[in-house]
Formats: C-alpha cells, sequence, structure tokens
RNA sequence: GCUGAAGUGGUGGAAUUGGUAGACACGUUGGACUUAAAAUCCAAUGUCCAUUAGGACGUACGGGUUCAAGUCCCGUCUUCAGUACCA
C-alpha cells in the first residue's frame, strides 16, 4: 500500500475539525501553556512558503506539550487593517472589508493544509466592529488616564482634577507636555471648561497636540518613526517630509523606564532587547540652563540643555542651537540676522535624506549672541548648526570641543578655541572622550576628580545655584495615533461646540466604520471619512446614532449631545498592541476578556514572530499591557514570556541578460559568459550580433545608439529546473513583450526549437511576486504532502537564521516519510503490519530499544531548545537503524509516533489509529526516557598517545575512573607503544578518549 | 562609527559545549532493475599524495593556552542585520 498522503492529510484534517480536537477550554485541572503566533495581515498574494515557518514551529512546540499534559492556547486570527487593502478599494472601488474577507478565505484555506492545531473557535480579527470595540474603549480609557510619577503608574484623570481643585498643579508630578504653566487651586476654579480641558489634554496619556509628523504626500498619511527606514517609507518606498499636524499622540515616553527595566526580567533574545533599548535610548546626565541677554531687546532668556557630561562644563568654549530652536530669532544680532536667516532657510530645504546623507559636511553660523557660563561668568558665543537635532534633548549642546568629536570639529572648523580641561592628555590632534581614562583639570571645584566624582559635584553645584539638575533623557518619542486612513479603526471621539474632543461612552460601542463613496481624501484635505454622508455623532440620553451634518444641525438642541466625529482612524498597530488578552475570552461582549479567563491564561508562555517588529508592535503592545495592568484590567504587566524570532525564508531569483537600454536589441538576451565575453571586447560581440542578424531572418529593430548596458531582469523560477537551466520557449510564451526573444548560449549561439541551453543567473533574495521567486506552499502540498512541508521547513535550518528555499531538498524528507511507511507496510500486498509481541533480550530487540530511547532523548532535547532542524535529522537516522534492524514492533512504533506527532501529525494519526487507538495521538503522554536502553556492557574505547589516535581497547563501562587507567596501561599494545618509558599522565573522560601523555 | 549575530565540503547544515570534524540531507559520479525513462535500491563522495596498505593537510586569516581547539584567549579580515551628527 502507497503512502497515500492526499488521503491520509484530508482524513485526519476533517477528523480534527470534527472533534475540534484542539479546542482549550478556560477551565482544566491541567496546566496552563499559551503558545502565540504573531497574527498575519491577510494579503492579497496569499502565503508563499516563508510564511508558515514560524507557525510550523509554534504548532511543533503546542503539539509537545499536549503530549506533556498541558492544557494548551494555541489560538490564530487576522492583524485585518492595513494599507494593502485600502490601496486595492482606491484602484478598483471595491470595499475593502470585502477584499479582506476574501483574502482571509485564502489564508484560511491555506493553514488548514498544512494541519495546524489552532483553536479556531477563539479567531480574532482587528477589522471586526466586536473586536475593535474593544480597541476604542482602550483609548477612551487612555484618554481618561494621566501619568503619576510619584506612584510611578497610570492613574484615572478625575484624581488629577481633584488635586488641580484643591492644590492647583505646583505638586503634581505627571508625565506631561513641557509648556505648561503653572497654576493655583483658585485660578484653576476660575477657568472655565475649555479652558480646563485644554489643560487636563497636556496630561492625558493619549493627547490631541499640534505635532511635527513624519508626512508621506505619495501615501496621503502620517507615519510613525518606525514605519519609515532610510528617510522612506518602509511601504512603497516614498519619500517623507516634516509637516506641522494638530494629532492624537500616545504618551508611550511615560513609560520608557519601564518598558527598559521590564526587559530584564523577559526571556526575549539579547539581540532584539537591545535594539528595544537603544530605542527607548536612555542617557542620564544633567540639564544645565545659561543665561542669555538679547542684545537688541535687553530681555533675558535661557537656554537649557541637556548633557551626558556635566564634568565637562569648564570645557564650555561656544553653545549650538538647532536651526529650528525657538530662540533663535529672538537673540540673533542684527549684524548676524541675514546670515543666520539664510542657513535656516538652506536647513529647512534640505530633506531629511540629504541631511542624512551628508554628515561629514560642517556647516553652521554664528548667532552674534553670547550666553554667561554659570560658573566662570565668561561669555560664551552662541552658533547655530545642523549638527544639533531638534527633535532630542532640548534641541541646544554645550559644546565642550576638547571632550567631543563633533564639537571639536566644528571648533577647529570655525577657529574657536578649545580649552583642555583634562589632565595628561593631548588634544591637539583630536577629541578626548574616554570617560574611564578622565582626570578633570583646569576646572575649579572639579580638578583632579574622575569621570564619576566630577559629575556628582557638577551637578551638585549647578543645584545648589539653580541653574541645572541631574536629568535623564529619552531617544524615545511619543507616538502619533492619527492616520488619513479608511480602513483603520474609527476613534470613538467626537468634537463639541467649543471644539474640544469628547469621549463616547461606552455603551455606544463600537463606532462602525462608515461607508464611503470614495476612499480618498475629501477635496478640502480631509481623510477619507470625511466623504461620508453620515459622520455627526448625536446623543439623546441613553440613545445615540451617526448622520448627516444637515440632521445633526436641524436636530432639536435640548438635551442634545454631539458634534462632528473625529475623522482620522487608528494606525496598524492599535488592534495588534492588546490581541493576545483576547485569545483568551474571545466572544465577550461585556470586556476584553473574563477576569476568570485572564487570571487563567494570564499570559503568554511562547511568542512567536519576525524580528522586523522589534521597535514596533512589540514595543507598543508592552506600553498598552502595562497600562491595562496600571488600570487593573489585565494581570500581567509583560505579556509575554519568553519570544523567539524566526528567520526568513527566503527566494531564490531567476536572472537572464537583457540588452535592456538598447533599442537595437530590446529583446535580445545572451548568457553570463557571453556579457563577459562582450564586457572585455564589446566590438567583437558588435560584430557577431551584426553577423547573426544579416543571417537571420528576424527582424531586429533598426540601429539607433550603441548604448549596450546589460540590465538583470527577474525570471519566473518556475521556468529553470535544478540545473539553473531556463526553459526558454516558455520564457516566450510567458509574457507576450517576449513573444520574439532571443537567447544567445554560453558560445554565442542562439537558442531555439528546444536546442541549446541557456543558465540563469541567481541570487537570494526576499520572497515576493515582482521578484517573480516566490514559491507557493499549495504545490508542494499537493506534491509531497503538508507532513513533508513541515518537516522541510525545519529541516532547512536553525529556526531563527535566514535561509534560502530550495524545492528539491524536499525530496529527503519526504522519502523519509516513505520508508517509515514502508518499514510497515511490507509483505505480499503491503498492508499494516506490526509485531505486537513484546520486546526480549535478543540483541535485535535491544538495539530497536536503543534507537527509540537515543530518539526520545535527542528529540526532547531538541523540541525544549527549539532546535527542530535537528530532530528531523534524529527522525530520519532512526528510521533507517529501524530499517537496517528489520524492526517492527508496535513497542517501538507507539512511542516513536508520539514523539514524530508534533512535526508530521497526519501519518502519525494515521498510524496510530492504525495500531488500534480510538482517539487523536495528540493527548498520548510523551514517552519517558529511560538512560538504562543505551547503556551498554563494555564499549570501544579509542586510546591515544599525546593526543595521536593509536588503537582502540573494549572495557567494561562500569568500571572507575582509576581501573580504567591500570587496565590501560596493563594493556600489552600500551606496553608496546610506551616502549619501556613511564608515562606522564593518563586522562581519563568517562565515555571519551583515555589519552596518555608520555 | 556603534550594537548584535555569524564565517565549517559543490550546497543546506551537524558536532554531546574542550574529546575520533563534516552527522543527516541535497547535489554529483558509478552500479542494479527496466525495451527505455521515471521511481526505487546499492556504492562512492573534504582536499592532496599513493595501484593498494596507508599518509599529509583541513573549520575565514595570523598567533597563543592545552596531552587535546571548529569550540577558549589575543590580533586581523569578511559577511549579514539593526541603528546612527542622541550631545
Amino acid at each position: 500500500m502507497k503512502y497515500d498522503f492526499r488521503r491520509i492529510e484530508k482524513d485526519w484534517q476533517k477528523y480534527w475539525a470534527d472533534n475540534q480536537t484542539f479546542k482549550a477550554e478556560n477551565k482544566s485541572d491541567k496546566p496552563k501553556y499559551y503558545v502565540l503566533d504573531m497574527f498575519p495581515y491577510p494579503s492579497g498574494a496569499g502565503l508563499h512558503v516563508g510564511h508558515p515557518l514560524g507557525y510550523i514551529a509554534s504548532d511543533i512546540y503546542a503539539r509537545y506539550k499536549r503530549h506533556q499534559g498541558f492544557n494548551v492556547l494555541h489560538p490564530q486570527g487576522y492583524d485585518s487593517f492595513g494599507l494593502p487593502a485600502e490601496q486595492y478599494a482606491i484602484q478598483t472601488g471595491q470595499h475593502p472589508a470585502i477584499t479582506t474577507a476574501e483574502n482571509i478565505k485564502t489564508y484560511r484555506r491555506q493553514l488548514d493544509q498544512i494541519g495546524f492545531s489552532f483553536d479556531w473557535s477563539r479567531e480574532v480579527r482587528t477589522s471586526d466592529p466586536s473586536y475593535y470595540k474593544w480597541t476604542q474603549w482602550i483609548f477612551i480609557q487612555l484618554f481618561n488616564s494621566w501619568y503619576n510619577n510619584e506612584s510611578d503608574k497610570a492613574e484615572d484623570i478625575s484624581t488629577l482634577e481633584t488635586i488641580f481643585s484643591l492644590e492647583g498643579n505646583a505638586t503634581v508630578n505627571a508625565v506631561c507636555d513641557d509648556t505648561i504653566e503653572p497654576f493655583s487651586a483658585e485660578e484653576w476654579n476660575s477657568f472655565d471648561s475649555k479652558k480646563q480641558q485644554q489643560i487636563l489634554l497636556q496630561y492625558r496619556l493619549t493627547y490631541l497636540a499640534e505635532t511635527e509628523v513624519n508626512w508621506c504626500p505619495a501615501l496621503g498619511t502620517v507615519l510613525a518613526n518606525d514605519e519609515i527606514v532610510n528617510g522612506v517609507s518602509e511601504r512603497g518606498g516614498h519619500p517623507v517630509i516634516r509637516k506641522k499636524m494638530t494629532q492624537w499622540s500616545m504618551r508611550i515616553s511615560a513609560y520608557a523606564e519601564r518598558l527598559l527595566k521590564g526587559l530584564d526580567k523577559i526571556d526575549w533574545t539579547d539581540a532584539l532587547k537591545e535594539s528595544q533599548r537603544n530605542w527607548i535610548g536612555k542617557s542620564v546626565g544633567a540639564s544645565v540652563s545659561f543665561n542669555v541677554i538679547a542684545s537688541e531687546t535687553k530681555q533675558s532668556h535661557q537656554i537649557e540643555v541637556f548633557t551626558t557630561r556635566p564634568d565637562t562644563i569648564f570645557g564650555v568654549s561656544f553653545m549650538t542651537l538647532a536651526p529650528e530652536h525657538d530662540l533663535v530669532q529672538q537673540i540673533t544680532t542684527p549684524e548676524q540676522k541675514e546670515a543666520v536667516d539664510a542657513y535656516i532657510e538652506a536647513t529647512a530645504k534640505r530633506s531629511e535624506r540629504d541631511r542624512m546623507a551628508d554628515v561629514k559636511t560642517i556647516s553652521g553660523v554664528f548667532t552674534g549672541a553670547y550666553a554667561i557660563h554659570p560658573f566662570t561668568e565668561k561669555l560664551i558665543p552662541i552658533w547655530i548648526g545642523d549638527y544639533v537635532l531638534a527633535g532630542y534633548g532640548t534641541g541646544a549642546v554645550m559644546s565642550v570641543p576638547c571632550g567631543d568629536e563633533r564639537d571639536y570639529a566644528f571648533a577647529k572648523h570655525f577657529n574657536i578655541p578649545i580649552p583642555n580641561i583634562f589632565d595628561g592628555v593631548d588634544i591637539s590632534e583630536e577629541a578626548f572622550s574616554d570617560k574611564a581614562k578622565t582626570v578633570i583639570g583646569n576646572s575649579d571645584f572639579l580638578n583632579g576628580m574622575n569621570y564619576k566624582k566630577a559629575t556628582k559635584r557638577a551637578i551638585y553645584e549647578l543645584e545648589k545655584i539653580g541653574q541645572g539638575e541631574g536629568k535623564t533623557n529619552y531617544r524615545l518619542r511619543d507616538a502619533v495615533f492619527s492616520r488619513q486612513r479608511y480602513w483603520g479603526e474609527p476613534f470613538p471621539v467626537y468634537y463639541d461646540e467649543s471644539g474640544m474632543p469628547q469621549m463616547i461612552d461606552k455603551q455606544f460601542l463600537p463606532i462602525e466604520l462608515p461607508e464611503v463613496e470614495k476612499y480618498l481624501p475629501t477635496e478640502t484635505g480631509e481623510p477619507p471619512l470625511g466623504n461620508a454622508k453620515k459622520w455627526h455623532w448625536l446623543q439623546y440620553g441613553d440613545k445615540a446614532e451617526i448622520v448627516s451634518k444637515e440632521e445633526f444641525e436641524n436636530s432639536s438642541p435640548v438635551g442634545r449631545l454631539g458634534g462632528a466625529l473625529e475623522l482620522n482612524t487608528m494606525p496598524g498597530w492599535a488592534g495588534s498592541s492588546w490581541y493576545f488578552n483576547r485569545y483568551m475570552d474571545p466572544d465577550n461582549p461585556n470586556e476584553i476578556a473574563s477576569k476568570e479567563a485572564m487570571d487563567y491564561w494570564k499570559d503568554v508562555d511562547l511568542y512567536i514572530g519576525g524580528s522586523e517588529h522589534a521597535t514596533g508592535h512589540l514595543l507598543y503592545s508592552r506600553f498598552w499591557q502595562k497600562f491595562l495592568f496600571d488600570k487593573g484590567v489585565v494581570p500581567v504587566d509583560e505579556y509575554a514570556k519568553k519570544l523567539i524570532n524566526q528567520g526568513m525564508i527566503l527566494g531564490t531569483s531567476a536572472f537572464v541578460h537583457n540588452f535592456f537600454g538598447s533599442r537595437r536589441y530590446p529583446k535580445l538576451f545572451i548568457s553570463e559568459s557571453y556579457y563577459k565575453m562582450y564586457k572585455d571586447d564589446p566590438n567583437l560581440v558588435h560584430t557577431k550580433l551584426e553577423t547573426m542578424h544579416k543571417g537571420s531572418n528576424r527582424a531586429y529593430e533598426p540601429y539607433i545608439d550603441y548604448d549596450m548596458d546589460i540590465a538583470l531582469m527577474h525570471a519566473d523560477v518556475s521556468l529553470v529546473n535544478s540545473s539553473d537551466e531556463l526553459d526558454v520557449e516558455g520564457f516566450k510564451r510567458w509574457r507576450p513583450e517576449y513573444k520574439d526573444a532571443i537567447f544567445i548560449g554560453e558560445k554565442g549561439e542562439i537558442i531555439e526549437n528546444g536546442k541549446g541551453v541557456y543558465k540563469v543567473s541567481r541570487d537570494v533574495e526576499k520572497m515576493s511576486k515582482s521578484k517573480y521567486n516566490v514559491v507557493n506552499p499549495d504545490d508542494i502540498v499537493s506534491d509531497y504532502g503538508a507532513d513533508s512541508l513541515r518537516l522541510y521547513e525545519m529541516f532547512l535550518g536553525p529556526l531563527e537564521q535566514y535561509k534560502p528555499w530550495n524545492t528539491a531538498g524536499i525530496t529527503g524528507v519526504h522519502n523519509f516519510l516513505k520508508k517509515l511507511w514502508k518499514l510497515y507496510h511490507q509483505g505480499e500486498n503491503g498492508s499494516f503490519y506490526v509485531d505486537s509481541s513484546p520486546l526480549g533480550k535478543s540483541d535485535g530487540d535491544r538495539e530497536a530499544l536503543k534507537t527509540l530511547h537515543k530518539t526520545i532523548k535527542k528529540v526532547q532535547e531538541d523540541i525544549e531548545n527549539f532546535s527542530f532542524n535537528t530532530s528531523v535529522s534524529t527522525f530520519m537516522i532512526a528510521a533507517n537503524e529501524l530499517t537496517a534492524q528489520k524492526c517492527t514492533s508496535k513497542e517501538i512504533l507507539e512511542p516513536l509516533l508520539i514523539l514524530l506527532s508534533p512535526y508530521a501529525p497526519h501519518i502519525a494519526e494515521e498510524l496510530w489509529s492504525k495500531l488500534g487507538h480510538s482517539g487523536s495521538i495528540s493527548t498520548a503522554p510523551f514517552p519517558k526516557f529511560d538512560a538504562n536502553h543505551l547503556v551498554e556492557s563494555s564499549k570501544n574505547y579509542p586510546i591515544s598517545f599525546n593526543g595521536k589516535m593509536r588503537f582502540t581497547m573494549e572495557l567494561p563501562l562500569d568500571l572507575s575512573k582509576d581501573d580504567i587507567e591500570k587496565a590501560v596501561l596493563a594493556n600489552e599494545k600500551t606496553q608496546e607503544q610506551l616502549a619501556g618509558r613511564t608515562p606522564k599522565k593518563v586522562i581519563v573522560v568517562p565515555g571519551k578518549i583515555v589519552n596518555i601523555v608520555g
């Protein structure tokens, strides 16, 4: 009987679905285990073979944990809000909900055929109103909270209002906007409601603010910092400019320190933690304020700077402000005004990208103003320069050229003095920035101190004169939360008559996305939701509805509540920042999940996903979790105990060499070697092509130019065989414009009518439709089966590694499954056969048991270390050994199938049922490893002399080290080797080599 | 520049954490079966020398520690990823 994987896999997938085999219960006597995948965005292209890699790994682990007796939660869902469906809607007019639903259907079919043990009864979709109801609810909670630095947690905004009405804001230690003016309780109570609202907004954890944002004109939306790569948009690679807009922001900076500290208690990879640490960018130092007197107005100003080196304060010889700094205009002297304005204009013109590309050029202008040194009271010239960034710290630095490379270069360039404040250091060539070796000199009260001492003392002295204080600065910026898109969560927000944002009451959630005619921004530049006819919020008592502007204005004003709704939608990371909690109780209409469910499942034990989310999703979701923890909504403040980043499976692209730039030979493809020939001697090739031209009936385009640059063009990988040979005729049929393409082979011959060979060049790249290198898992499953696909993806290499896909190699694991099947389907008719008599003590039985227990040990270790690739090899070795031993014992097969079932569940279930079991293999207990089966009575020990292998000698295994030493020395061959000498030392490592040092 | 990861046959990758390097698989070559092909099975396969027996070399490069180094230490080079005028 043949290994009919198609039938087997279909049958068992049906069985699992019919019996809800993988449904997890929220109550169980078993210990819980939560295995989570990063849920996918359902794109129109469907899955390629790279996508399931992480899912296969998590599925193996989930199935393993079920065998171990855990109640396993292994859910899956869809991050279904996103740009591509919206772009498609813009092009075709099809509602993104329809596109998304279709894509999800494809995804589900593709996922199902691989045989994952997901509990689909818990599926979530972020674009589902019953789901985003709770995303909106969380937003409201954030709006209604402020961050109290005293209790170090988020608190209800009402507690802040109480403090304001009793004490004003002087005693409040909160994370808030830095522009807040102090006020007393009396003042607060005298403010009108709007003023109070405006002030509160500056404290809320989500707030509306005029911020400089990354605006992407091509996409018509704002992007977060992590959505920009190398100065262009991550999606599409469009240019990004800075622009001021009123936007919702998330006060993630309030959690900077806790996000940093939390990393210490979770088991994530060092690389990932490190990139989160860098992103948060904590630096400890001091803020120092310098007094400035503007020569024009005679007004006094203060410039605040942040420095990590307050110990070098006596080395300050100038100050530099970012060109965008607020004070620049006020302090610039009339003589310098022209130069300063010109410089500011020039910098403003430069795009982010230019500025990044050109960091070497030193530029700046003197403002004509001077600051006063807080200790020496000397005058310090104030410059502006674009090496100081407006967005970091205060946008101003105290420049210490002797201790900072950039300040040094700036000072050298503009001939500013460079005073030396380091003892025993030569700074004539370069700045000295080694903190560890620093000894301060020439610095009054800091003289002779090291970095640590001097820093402390400097801060103390600054505080004493009220010119500064110790300060910690973070690079982490508040996250912009508004997107000018249609296909995202609507905000539960309306604007009242005074224009202040108001939250819509929980009972009216969700605020559903309205229908629009066009998915583009409106003519007046409003986001796409501005196209909706009904978009005004109207509430009478406990009834509410969304109505048109006219209906809203014509409604009776008595007891009415409402206004225009927020037209922005939430960003992609909103829905994904809390979904792991929803899986615990996905259908709950009253809460994000019930308390019982969350107390039972608590957190994710294993989270698997790509490292590209390091500073996006994985940071935002930790932020929301901490917030929800502060509010008592969730029981833990870190939601994922362990995280593994799976690597990516890359595609192997195929390229053809095309005379792309030439209008003379536009459809001519030449082989690589021929191209090399061309590079060496272009004229030779020209002549050859000319001859060929004349000798052929083909109509080349007329001669126009000699531009013969070769372009490498992607060819569809399905047109190339495993020896890199292109199916030339297939290529011509592939696209109409290549119908008359001409291929020239290695020796300059024309390839046609199946004669001749054209070899493509290869390169490894990300799998993508546009590179024609996508391998579809559907094809693999139909050719080799899901079990082969699962085994092969694991076999390719370590989980975390990036590796290219190569379909040819799958025969290895496929043959293993066939071999295993054949071992138990021998004899005349090939029907299933196992030897059910108990194993005895014969050599063969001992060998079989040894194979089994070796496999148990290795596979268990491998799963626990997530080295799934090596356990696939272990299975193959076991199958080879059992075949060689002709062992068909039930006693061996049964545990072996349980070991195999996480990897290749279908074949394991099939053989398991053939063994007479009625239920699914998935809950069968994991086999117990027994070391006794691996122990032999004696072993051939390799004996070496001075590290060189000489002979082997059989020794009983239960001998002690000393006994082994004695036995080895007494041995005849040893004596022969020693030739009468006395050995210096005998090294015995149990189970390993015996080394005699002579 | 900084941070992190890595460098092993033609290829993907193993190596019990210092103990016989190259497991397992792909590919290649040869053979068996077949009218033939596919499939399947068997054998060989790090490099070099040697008919054989066997020997020498070999884990990016150069040193070192050790009876013993892919693994540990010092230095150099290369690749990949993230980040970047962060004061």
